[in-house]
DNA sequence: GTGAAAGCGCTAACAC
DNA sequence: GTGTTAGCGCTTTCAC
């Protein structure tokens, strides 16, 4: 029933001229007479030639595919899978990651192809699978700061790329923002509203990014008469920016501003609040992290600090085409700016 | 600095046999001796041969990658695909499919490849891929009801299989859930709270889901009673939930249960309950749908109608592997059944 | 049970 | 400028 594709040589018997000449037409590499290159365009259309990509690949060493690749840490227990990709797609941070590696992508026909390397064994996969070449390079989002993944890459010598910062260093170029100034930029915004009694619900302090966030924060506010602020740590889910925040208020009652270490856990922080019949920001402002969508659709919509979440994920793409080309060899590292939004929240 | 990887006939050499020994081993094809398998298998591990996929896949015609398209209606207006994807991974539904599709495809050693389809353009970049051979087929989750990709990819008799049906029947397999069913459930767990003034915040009329919920919910209530039940329409979003929300208490004050048509939404009616005093599910009984992660993280804990989006994406992809290896011909259409999770919504 | 050999469809030297 | 040719690394008949 499906007759086979035609091929170069279907075009190229069509056109009357040599295969090569098909395939400089088809790759826009110049010396081809105009002529003969408008009467190739001809016979492709009539043929409906479309090139073979693993023949290509063949002989390119390239596939045009890049490995996007969502890393845990997990290795004793393994989690199932579906629970995995479910969990992590919650987080309206990994929907802003794809959109950014998508728009630098595409315009150059490349595109991602999903891994998951949640346990020990679903690393060694991804491991063959960029040796098999099913992909170019790896982009990896790690949920985990000790996630071994990084380092097996780097020993393999496979081009990858990470978002964020990994807990102990390892050469792959990498993006990342600096969380410190976010921390800062969020304690200046309480401060020039007046808060007389700031506090701050932490992200995972195993997390370079919350430890940052939290750093920079306490420094500005130390800096600025408050040296001992209260701190709790929440693990970036809306839910446990509510449970942070009872526990929060439960022991500090006089707190009248937070700073969230994310927008999830700032809608949290808004939730108590308005439960407790405290106003948001008049009896208690909130300051969120990332200006994801929820900073919006949370009531008040929040003020809060933003990465470029997109732009970041773009950069990554960028530099991993970068090391495939090979006209990178050393990693490079590229630190964003956060930036203040005002909303209603504080 | 990067030496050549090794292949089929350095191992063959390595273990001194022939090429297509090692082949055989490599594939488990049955009739190699097994002392000899050992011999090679030996051999693969000293080189750290890893089977190039490109050459492999120009011979099978088949490079087990398969698209997994997000799919919209867009054909005007070009809406920047980083934002589309954004939009799209926020719904926690998305979230969901790739943990299905991914459950089914990583034991096969398959991959799914991330495709967006929100315009003209994008829609002929992926067929185009397909017909390169860039994926063996691919599996489609539209945003929308009139998305002109299906139509085209039964056309160019591209393997496909549907998430959901189409507004206009297409020659694809699918998989879908009894939404009727699903509000029926909706209606009858409501009436069996008592409920005496039923309404419900529906999905958008133009997906023929949305449309099938509310039936089976106005069906159900119909023959209990309630002829005439106040409807408001919401877009899926929580913001969309809470506006519409708004509406419905303004103009009927009475009502004391809601069937939201997502979780979503369903959780946008408890805020503005919340809001204006009514205990949820004294006051105001709530009922949603999807069962999806928001759906235990609302507050209250959100009695809802389970779709079980896992392994109907799981069952997606089983369908379209069916089709790549050509055990399956004719379209198969496989509908899922809904079923109630009582919580404390309701 | 194993090996020899013929491609799969393409790109890239290298001639002309 | 264009054509000829030699592979890229693998699977798969077909002999033996």
């Amino acid at each position: 029933m499906s007759r086979r594709a035609p091929t170069l040589e279907d075009v190229a018997r069509q056109a009357g001229v040599s295969r090569a000449t098909v395939s400089r037409v088809v790759n826009g590499v110049r010396n081809v007479d105009p002529a003969l290159q408008e009467v190739v365009r001809q016979a492709i259309e009539r043929t409906g030639y479309a090139p073979n990509r693993a023949a290509r690949s063949l002989v390119t060493r390239r596939i045009e595919t890049v490995a996007l690749v969502v890393s845990g840490a997990g290795d004793t227990s393994e989690e199932a899978q579906s629970a995995f990709a479910s969990r992590v797609f919650s987080d309206p941070f990994f929907g802003r990651v794809v959109g950014g590696v998508v728009s630098f992508l595409r315009p150059r026909s490349m595109h991602p192809v999903l891994m998951f390397a949640e346990s020990a064994q679903a690393r060694q996969e991804v491991l063959a699978c960029l040796r098999q070449g099913r992909a170019d390079g790896a982009l990896v989002v790690s949920t985990h700061a000790d996630d071994p993944l990084p380092a097996l890459l780097a020993e393999a010598r496979l081009p990858a790329v990470l978002f964020a910062r990994p807990s102990r260093p390892v050469p792959l170029s990498q993006v990342d923002l600096d969380h410190r100034a976010g921390g800062r930029l969020a304690a200046e915004c309480l401060l020039e509203r007046g808060c007389r009694a700031p506090a701050t619900v932490c992200g995972p302090l195993a997390v370079p990014a919350s430890r940052e966030r939290l750093a920079g924060f306490r420094d500005t506010m130390a800096r600025h008469g408050h040296p001992r602020i209260p701190v709790v740590e929440g693990r970036f889910t809306r839910d446990s920016g509510i449970a942070a925040t009872a526990r929060l208020l439960a022991e500090h009652p006089e707190v009248d501003g937070v700073f969230a270490a994310n927008d999830l856990m700032a809608e949290g922080v808004c939730e108590v609040a308005r439960e407790r019949g405290r106003r948001v920001p008049d009896d208690l402002a909130v300051v969120g992290f990332d200006d994801s969508g929820v900073a919006l659709a949370s009531r008040p919509a929040l003020t809060t600090v933003r990465q470029p979440v997109e732009r970041m994920a773009a950069d990554m793409a960028r530099l991993l085409d970068e090391h495939i080309r090979g006209v990178r060899d050393r990693p490079a590292s590229v630190v964003f700016a956060p930036e203040l939004v005002r909303r209603a929240s504080a």
